[in-house]
RNA sequence: GCGCCCUUCGUCUAUCGGUUAGGACGACAGCCUUUCACGUUGUAAAGACGGGUUCGAUUCCCGUAGGGCGCGCCA
């Protein structure tokens, strides 16, 4: 049964009440969270990963919490922040709760890592970063594994050199292996021999990523861990965290990369695409959605389905392991279908908004602050939206609505418009 | 180099040992339409390779090849 729990750092987490129905039977009520680094825009796989959590949470009752990594500090950006909260929104997840802010809680991750170190579960180094860069440079020269080779690992503390802060390593086990259980992956093994000794206080005393992810996760509650498998190696050492400090595992899913057309990794370090791209490219956040939904997950022959729908169906048994290629065309169709679907008036709303985000879009905003000017094109709504595959072509076709400015109050329109336009036309000017 | 993971039409995927290997996008060819689009009909298109296990493998096991990810006092 869930009990508060109190983070030293003043943060509670209150049980959710269990909310009735065939779903709330678990024991435990379901908390994920999405904790991205605030390094750069959301990228197109941070959005699935954020869609996936939001729907697991969502299908079982639970509650997503948003979680800013951003204890690297020379790389943190307020602007990546707020690129990253603005792609979430835009795309329609929700959150519980404050962003939690993990440099915040820096203090808290300092004090587990001092419990570490009294329990001898850790050690402080004294190598430099110097020494340990000659150290990586010899092991790749001579063809061996890249890794920190324990050198502090049993030295006597008194033999320290003076004037060299320490970092503080944690004592991973040397021998047998750390099993993963994965919900998508399925078992992992690792050899423990595989794992070095990993920093998790910086010798400046602040924490590092491996370590604040454990207090954190734990901290929060945090009951489902969904993220890429790019963290794969991560779960493995932060799973000998856990049990170092004796606290409970949360459930881990390691969903499969999205690639790029050319098979590469899509991430930002690679060019890849911010999700505020597809909605300056005119793409409806719904098909989007649908869209992230049926890359590494599905459900029998479904391809198209409200979101509603998806959080219904969502389960981390129907995810594959398999990565897949970013496919603009599939991307490009489905949002030609969800704009068909649209109602006219929902789909003017959406145009509204999304004209801010294209570069050529201001015109045709000023013009729609006209009254009489929206519902000309409401009017021609249904011809257009019939032929439109993103908002941007929507917003082109629409176009000869705003052109002559002192509108032509009779019809018929000029013989060169193609017929589309001059139909649309017609129908704008029906009565 | 070491570790982990992946491999079904071009792409996203279904298949939970027995199917004519299904669907979707894309492509191509019709139909519809005074253009386009939508819609619709049809066609081409896949189990990486080699061994096992089994009466029977896309499915289970091993190996090979190819690909991905990880190996920071980044996250």
């Amino acid at each position: 049964m869930a009990r508060p729990c109190c983070s030293p750092r003043g943060y509670a987490i209150r049980p959710r009440r269990q909310s009735r129905g065939k779903l709330a039977v678990m024991s435990s009520p379901v908390v994920t969270r999405f904790a991205p680094s605030p390094t750069g825009y959301l990228h197109i796989g941070g959005g699935r990963t954020a869609l996936f959590n939001w729907a697991f949470a969502k299908r079982h009752g639970g509650r997503m919490l948003l979680r800013i990594e951003d204890t690297d500090r020379e790389r943190s950006t307020a602007a990546a922040i707020d690129a990253i909260l603005d792609g979430l929104t835009w795309l329609g997840l929700d959150w519980a709760g404050e962003p939690v802010s993990q440099y915040g809680r820096a203090e808290r991750h300092r004090e587990v890592a001092e419990q570490l170190l009294a329990q001898g579960r850790a050690y402080r180094c004294y190598c430099t970063p110097a020494e340990l860069e000659a150290m990586r440079a010899k092991a790749e020269s001579e063809k061996r594994p890249i890794r920190y080779n324990g050198a502090w690992r049993g030295r006597d503390p008194s033999e320290a050199p003076a004037g060299v802060k320490p970092a503080i390593r944690f004592k991973s086990p040397q021998e047998g292996e750390t099993v993963i259980d994965d919900q998508v992956q399925g078992t992992v093994v690792i050899p423990n021999k595989d794992l070095d000794d990993l920093i998790i206080l910086r010798s400046d005393g602040n924490p590092t990523y491996n370590l604040s992810v454990v207090v954190d996760d734990h901290d929060m509650g945090v009951s489902h861990i969904i993220r890429g498998v790019d963290h794969l190696t991560n779960a493995a050492r932060q799973t000998q965290i856990y049990k170092a400090m004796g606290w409970r595992m949360p459930v881990m899913a390691h969903i499969p990369l999205i690639h790029g057309p050319d098979g590469a990794k899509l991430s930002k370090r690679h060019g890849a695409l911010g999700v505020d791209a597809y909605r300056a490219m005119g793409y409806l956040p719904e098909a989007m959605r649908n869209y992230l939904a049926r890359l590494g997950w599905s459900h029998g022959d479904d391809e198209i389905f409200p979101t509603a729908q998806f959080v219904e169906w969502f389960g981390l048994e129907n995810t594959g392991k398999s990565p897949a290629r970013f496919d603009f065309a599939k991307l490009e169709n489905l949002n030609g279908h969800y704009m068909r679907h649209t109602a006219d008036a929902s789909l003017l709303q959406s145009l509204v908004a999304f004209l801010p985000h294209w570069e050529e879009g201001k015109p045709m905003l000023k013009a729609l602050e006209d009254e009489a000017t929206r519902t000309r094109l409401l009017r021609a709504m249904p011809g257009l939206k019939e032929r439109a595959k993103t908002l941007i072509e929507l917003a082109k076709s629409a176009g000869f609505l705003f052109a002559a400015r002192p509108f032509p109050s009779t019809p018929p329109p000029p013989k060169f418009w193609p017929m589309a336009e001059r139909s649309c036309f017609l129908a704008s000017c029906k009565f």
